[in-house]
DNA sequence: GTAAAGTGACAACATGCATTGTCAGAATGG
DNA sequence: CCATTCTGACAATGCATGTTGTCACTTTAC
């Protein structure tokens, strides 16, 4: 449903040893085939990582706790992932592509004017992160700090939401502001405000209104999107 | 020189054990007296850390890493230091307030109108940054996931940061958005979009221009400032 | 000169963790 | 029924680290 692809397909798949000699037929086992109870189990895990995550911190989320949380054993982790960090890699990005599909699927409806098409898509983020605190806390909170993948991760991340940002504008016509300012980086700016409203809400246990966000952050862009209209055509 | 006060006085002072039989005088060492030689070692550490932490990241900052950079041993870490984090949070600490201090003695000067206030701080910002890699690295990347204190120190400073542009904005007649804004979200938001554009910047290398940072966030500044100018004489 | 404080190198201990390995028992297919 | 796969519990290994302790040596004070 929504528009922009990411190139995330870094699933970790690991080759199982299979000997030549025997066959090694695989079985299914409670009705459901290797492949379903592997998936299943991957899934556990993920769920695992989402709870302890962002209930106790990357920290602690331990290999031996996420087990112990997906009720599954050592063995079942890596299967599924390379290690801890896989996990969390993907978990992130798991979370990551919900709050963007949430807000494209927001901005799709046809027919929005500029400021109802920033409305529409700050109001579809900070209804996920409200409706959703687990994903809140992860996106937001604990993926720092946690590897230098981690923090690419996260960094491409915020780009790909100015990006986002960036194409908007440009659909919108109120792209290219004056000279010495450097679009793609108010753009960046204009995420980084945005972001740091909803640690800040998430952080005070989302005591303001969804509301009150909601209208700070589109003043912030009804600002520069207006600035930018006045410069245009004063000069 | 500068007007507002942290509360960030928790400094870490070991009791030495001291028998009360023996007197056990503190003699001077290297004509330096007992105290100036642990001052010396604590700066030793905290230049070390300063080192460390923005070349290797704080995970590798281990206490023997911080040590043989300093050229001294483990005592003399937890003769300064309750712990490893202890030396962390002092060394944030120490950064932030250069950093804050910069741009407070940068709008002390007198005179200046209020895009001018807003381009003084935010290029004495960008300068400071600029110029001391280092103290970037620390105060925009390593700081994040060291713990939860860690966390606080660095949500406190955001804080403060915004509360610093709240305090000019009411002395330059700017505060007070419509009312489903919040004003202190928005001072928040900014600070957000100033630290975002910083993080890209120090990220990409200092690859674009100091002038285009500034002008960039100047920018948005700006646009938030006569925003609000025009909503409050359209009313 | 000498006793005590200061210093530096490094061992020792405890801890926690990721990761791999073992093994007995349960479930399956034929 | 029975060989094989699957599963779960958990031991074993290896590693890195924080933190404390030891000890020989150096410098100072008197």
């Amino acid at each position: 449903m929504h528009v922009v692809t990411l190139h995330l397909t870094t699933r970790h798949v690991k080759i199982l040893p299979m000997t030549n000699s025997s066959p090694a037929r695989r079985r299914s086992y409670r009705g459901q085939s290797p492949d379903a109870r592997r998936a299943e189990r991957r899934q556990l895990l993920l769920q695992a990582a989402l709870e302890v995550v962002s209930s106790q911190g990357y920290s602690n989320a331990t290999v031996r706790s996420l087990c112990a949380s997906a009720g599954l054993t050592e063995r079942y982790f890596y299967e599924s992932f390379a290690n801890r960090e896989a996990l969390l890699g993907e978990l992130y990005q798991q979370q990551t592509a919900l709050l963007r599909d949430a807000m494209l699927d927001a901005i799709a409806a046809p027919g929005l004017s500029t400021e109802q098409t920033m409305r529409t898509g700050l109001s579809a983020f900070f209804e996920t992160l409200e409706k959703q605190p687990e994903l809140a806390r992860v996106i937001l909170f604990e993926i720092f700090g946690v590897s230098k993948a981690m923090d690419t991760l996260y960094y491409q991340a915020m780009e790909e939401f100015a990006e986002l940002i960036g194409e908007l504008a440009q659909v919108l016509g109120i792209a290219e502001f004056s000279k010495p300012a450097n679009d793609s980086m108010i753009y960046a700016g204009l995420v980084g405000a945005v972001v740091q409203m909803a640690r800040r809400w998430v952080l005070n246990g989302y005591h303001e209104s969804r509301e009150s966000l909601i209208e700070s952050s589109v003043l912030l862009f009804t600002a520069v999107s207006a600035h930018h209209q006045r410069q245009s055509t004063s000069s």
